[in-house]
DNA sequence: CCCGGGGTTTTGTGATCACATGAGGGGATG
DNA sequence: CATCCCCTCATGTGATCACAAAACCCCGGG
């Protein structure tokens, strides 16, 4: 067989790209709940073996990205109610805290930056682009975070987002809505009039009220 | 070369057997800060091949486990002080939680047995065994925990510890104490009078004490 | 005594293969 | 028409190998 090398420059290796390409696919929902996937169907697509392959699944399931059944087979995960609740908990408990942290740092040229990522967020509703939707929405709240200078927190929080990603699209999916969250223009208030308390409480409500829509 | 089949029950596979002893290892403790692993090595100690050696080290390393040198080398983290803190604060931000969501469950069972292992904490820091400490500590808060029904806040709190692992070994270590952790009796006394606000306090104080230790 | 250079060894990466097992489908039987 | 069984195929697991690069070591020169 023709044995190419590739530079293994870090970012460059294999596995890494595999990972990086399927976790933001289902970060943002670009795959629905109880999907399957398989070695050799990922090594076909990405025209590596399937040991790459192996590595970029393992960690996946490692973030809780990805299931495994009993013999082994990954998939999407199917969250429970029960599931979704506590990982909306989670939700509000780090990305509360990384709000306030991020707060005394948030300056107006981050506050502009994020009024305009809310406009993009408006115009994908109107053109119900899920997946954008939920892409964008995850860049509107980043940009808040990154500011909080709390990595591992942001890193767990985001590991929340991609256990939530597939389940997130069935609900934007299902949702009928024609204007922007409600929440992210109390958040940005809450930024420019440096109200710590009602920052916490609009991240609060931001982050549970999708889950409000799949438990009626 | 012999092909030997060892069966593939699921939790018996080889790599999972190798994750979970080195997960084990480095959450109590048993490997201090810096040290490195390699594939070879790993495979060698366990009597398998490089492929299961690296699909257990590439979990450790999505669970913060494990840092990776540029060059793909993996060893223990070497904690920041920056990070130690903000490590500090995610206990602190998801044990509170999730001691609250266990208090109305904690039953006389449990506050029994939480207490009889108090006492092998006390047993364990007369026998200066650091490593003994931290499991048995661990154990005492999982116990805890365990009642919130909440396992992915537990399963978050348990990569924090893991994250924390070798630096509490450095910690603890150094440490010169004779008597088992005062915060666990005021957590004891919550837990019994019912008192919320009290847990929560009790448990944030002995989750960050330890930090106290190393920044001073 | 310190520092750099070159050769050797170690190490991670990815491909390929053998093997056992679980899943899926088709046909026979009630 | 439903149900169960068997056969086939697909899939995950682990071993082994080739290759490139990083790390290490030892020695000579300053």
């Amino acid at each position: 067989m023709i044995q190419q090398r590739p530079p293994v420059d870090a970012a460059s290796a294999a596995h890494d790209r595999v990972y990086r390409t399927l976790r933001t696919r289902i970060m943002h929902g670009e795959i629905g709940p109880g999907a399957a996937l398989t070695l050799r169907g990922i090594g076909r697509e990405f025209g590596v073996s399937m040991t790459p392959a192996r590595e970029a699944m393992r960690r996946l399931v490692a973030e809780g990205a990805l299931q495994l059944s009993n013999s082994g087979r990954a998939s999407t995960p199917d969250l429970s109610q029960d599931r979704i609740e506590e990982l909306a908990a989670l939700r509000a408990l780090l990305e509360v805290e990384l709000a306030s942290r991020a707060l005394p740092r948030a300056h107006m040229a981050l506050i502009e930056r994020m009024h305009s990522i809310n406009m993009v967020i408006a115009e994908q509703v109107q053109k119900r682009d899920a997946v954008g939707y939920i892409r964008t929405n995850l860049e509107f709240h980043r940009a808040l975070y990154l500011r909080a200078q709390a990595p591992a927190m942001l890193a767990m929080a985001e590991t929340v987002w991609l256990q939530l990603g597939p389940t997130m699209r069935a609900l934007y999916g299902r949702l009928r809505r024609t204007e922007a969250p409600q929440y992210h223009r109390l958040i940005l208030a809450a930024l420019k009039a440096g109200d710590e308390p009602g920052l916490r409480l609009a991240v609060r409500s931001d982050v549970t009220q999708g889950l409000k829509l799949l438990t009626r």
